[in-house]
RNA sequence: GCGCUCUUAGCUCAGUUGGUUAGAGCGCACGCUUCACACGCGUGAGGUCAGGGGUUCGAAUCCCUUAGAGCGCACCA
């Protein structure tokens, strides 16, 4: 027996050794792995972490999961692909290096200018980069570091750039004038799906533009009632039919104003006054009341730092401070009729948690209701269909009604940013010109000054990464991908575009099973979060009780789409599970010795995983008894792995190792290895080695250093790393 | 407003298509330095599966309902 276990089992000094010697092996890569049968592709394309710092145990959940049906896949004989990447996350990233320069050197990027800025973001990226691929690898990803990709590289820009302009030539691109989502802080426009809301108390003021105004108006943002065009109350409602259609001119805190009233359906006559003051420039439902009336969009009275840019008193405060002005003002006139406190969500950027301020713009948009050319479908009806249709299931199975959901409420997709790092929009212009192209224009044109949305290109992630727009040998190979497994949190931003993307690029759908993870909380049920200082990074998990146990406690009873908490505790039980595998693999390999007083027990190929199967004459009746349960679990896991449910195959195995196969059969051997009834002792040594040997197997996705560094010391050992062994038949 | 989920042992969670005394980890109590392992072994306490109703030979599991918690989308004048 190999001396190194008679020390307790330490996963630090095993698992960089292990890895390092995986890596070395080059079976990571689909293309090196054994020849022999052939190999049927298997792909997974990894979710690529945002290249703005560290890892956390969601991330390592995600990982985990990945590598668990990817080890598996292999070990069945399948050409696994697993390829590892990183996401630029334009706008996430760039505000958090223009944090950094603000705070170290109290500069901003216009101080430092488009070109230094990339230069310091790249950089940082670079570095975090790295940090990622380390983290990747202390979890024990067996992923294929030759094909790494990031979403901001020369290949996957060129794929940004060649599905740009075939959307635009489709016309499913377009350039418009609309509201859009304004991000004051981080000075951008942002898609609908990059908001979030915050409940908040606000007051709601009750008020008339002027004395002979005939109708009141409740208001959240009186300082926008400078920008007003028109009232719009229900057409039903009995209180305000005589006014429709009539006009009135009025001077508002100094700004002259021409309010039109007018019947519109979408107001509710039960909210405040029952009218609404319309300020088609500010806001997405007055700027479509606006469209349906033929009321200007002209009248702008905000700008890009949320500041006011009416005339008079308001000029160039902060609309904050605006507000209080008009709010004086009206109570000065005798204007304000009531002040009321109200429950409102308001919009903040996700990424920067500025207060959005609509705005109207000129941007580059997704349309996803006009039809795409050839399909007789619009991007909508092609993101349904397939999940619809059975050919992209999503676990667990309600996130389908969800998508569905979000999809059906779904409006064009703002595409265009106005930060400086990202893929830049492939337009250049030359006077009234416009040209769109995957190469640069020629000289004399002026690119467009914005980048594109980071979804969109992480949109192209399951092809963009094997070569596409070039007919690659491995997109043919491993195109459409078999499984993609994020969090549920980016099922719209990520998934629902991943979908889009692949319908229209490839007509295909980008991958068959969607494996949503839940969230990994702290203790108290919170996320993990810089703010908090609760975060936990994988690395330091691994340090203290090894990527294996961190591993086991990920996935154990962790079923897809909910939320799990973690403590510390659990990983140290699965540690102490590691350990308990190796005495039981010391206890084994000590008792079974060739050479020993069961010489007989020498391994061939019959005692290998199921060889006994076919030897029966090899156990005896109650230790065959053994086998069959084991082979019973053998199928039960393996069944469990292919329908998506990893945690219960780890607790199933848990369960077999410390509780039947330690607890009772190895207490149960004994008094037969230590007896004298040589049949009976060489049947038994037999029995506990294809026990090991079998478990090691079934274990191996999970728990893969741990199971790696005893086979290398297993007699039954059968190819040059666990890694690559062939899974146990399933009879 | 539309939609989804959750409520099971002190804590965190499983329970795959309804089927024998409802499971795991951690924690707890008591006893063990037993020749694989104290990162351990043995024994044990602890649950009217949120409440109510129904379907069924049989329900933690299916249906209805009440209460509580959470989430998504929309609205948010």
């Amino acid at each position: 027996m190999d001396e190194k276990f008679l020390k307790p089992y330490n996963p630090q000094e095993t698992e960089t050794r292990v890895y390092e010697a995986w890596e070395t092996s080059g079976y990571f890569n689909p293309d090196n792995l054994p020849e022999g049968k052939e190999r049927p592709p298997f792909t997974i394309m990894m979710p690529p972490p945002n290249a703005t710092g560290i890892l956390h145990m969601g991330h390592a959940l995600g990982l985990s999961i990945q590598d668990i049906i990817i080890r598996f896949e292999r070990m069945r004989g399948k050409a696994t692909l697993w390829l590892p990447g990183t996401d630029h996350a334009a706008i996430a990233t760039q505000s958090k290096v223009e944090k950094q320069i603000k705070k170290e050197e109290g500069k901003s990027r216009h101080d430092l200018g488009r070109e230094e800025l990339l230069k310091r973001i790249e950089t940082f990226v670079a570095e975090s980069r790295a940090t990622i691929q380390k983290q990747v690898r202390v979890m024990g990803a067996s992923c294929d570091w030759s094909r790494e990709a990031f979403t901001l590289d020369a290949e996957r820009n060129r794929a940004v750039n060649t599905i740009f302009k075939r959307m635009y030539d489709a016309g499913l691109i377009y350039r418009g004038n609309r509201i859009v989502n304004w991000d004051p802080k981080g000075q951008t426009t942002i898609s609908d799906d990059e908001i979030v809301y915050e409940e908040r108390t606000a007051k709601l003021y009750t008020f008339r533009y002027a004395k002979d105004f005939p109708i009141p108006v409740a208001t959240t943002r009186p300082e926008t009632k400078v920008g007003d065009v028109a009232v719009a109350v229900h057409p039903d409602d009995a209180r305000y039919k005589e006014f429709v259609g009539k006009e009135y001119d009025a001077v508002f805190c100094d700004v002259p104003i021409h309010i039109k009233v007018v019947a519109d359906k979408e107001v509710d006559p039960t909210f405040g006054t029952g009218a609404v003051g319309v300020t088609p420039a500010h806001s997405q439902t007055d700027w479509d009341i606006a469209d349906r009336h033929a009321l200007s969009h002209e009248v702008i009275v905000i700008n890009e730092y949320a500041k006011m840019t009416a005339s008079g008193r308001l000029n160039g405060l902060k609309t904050t401070d605006a507000r209080e002005q008009v709010v004086a003002w009206l109570r000065g006139e005798g204007l304000l009729e009531k002040e009321e406190d109200v429950r409102q969500n308001i919009a903040t950027a996700e990424r920067t948690g500025g207060i959005i301020e609509p705005l109207p713009k000129l941007q580059w948009w997704v349309n996803v209701n006009k039809e795409v050319p050839g399909r007789g479908k619009s991007l909508k009806d092609l993101m349904l269909e397939p999940v619809k249709g059975g050919k992209i299931t999503i676990i667990p199975e309600h996130f389908e009604k969800t998508y569905y959901h979000w999809i059906e409420n779904l409006r064009d997709w703002c595409i265009s940013r106005q930060i400086w790092y990202g893929h830049r929009v492939p337009v250049w212009y030359k006077g009234e010109e416009i040209q769109v192209g995957v190469e640069p224009a020629e000289a004399g044109w002026e690119q467009d000054e914005d980048t594109l949305d980071t979804w969109f290109s992480s949109g192209l992630w399951t092809f963009s990464t094997l070569g596409w727009p070039d007919d690659t040998a491995d997109l043919r190979r491993f195109h459409p991908t078999d499984t993609i497994v994020p969090a549920y949190e980016i099922l719209f931003f990520w998934i629902a575009r991943m979908i889009l993307m692949t319908e229209f690029a490839l007509g295909d759908i980008p991958f068959k099973t969607v494996y949503l993870t839940g969230i990994i909380r702290d203790t108290q049920g919170r996320k993990f979060s810089k703010s908090l200082g609760n975060g936990i990074d994988p690395i330091d998990i691994a340090a203290k009780f090894g990527a294996d146990a961190a591993r086991m406690a990920l996935v154990v009873g962790n079923t897809p789409g909910t939320d799990m908490r973690m403590s510390e505790d659990k990983i140290k039980g699965y540690k102490h599970f590691a350990n308990k595998l190796w005495n039981i693999a010391r206890f084994i390999l000590e008792n079974t010795e060739a050479g020993g007083s069961e010489g007989s027990a020498i391994p061939d190929s019959k005692t290998r995983p199921n060889g006994l199967e076919r030897y029966p004459e090899l156990l005896n009746p109650s230790d065959r008894t053994h086998f069959k349960a084991l082979s019973a679990l053998t199928t039960d896991v393996t069944r469990d792995i292919e329908e998506y449910r990893p945690y219960l195959a780890a607790e199933k195995i848990y369960h077999y190792v410390w509780h039947e196969l330690a607890d009772k059969i190895l207490e149960e051997s004994k008094p037969i290895l230590n007896g004298t009834d040589d049949a009976a002792r060489a049947s038994r040594a037999r029995l506990l080695l294809t026990l090991l040997d079998t478990s090691l197997r079934l274990l191996h996705p999970f728990m893969p250093f741990v199971t790696e560094e005893i086979y290398q010391s297993m007699p039954t050992k059968d190819s040059d790393f666990l890694m690559i062994a062939h899974w146990p038949v399933v009879e």
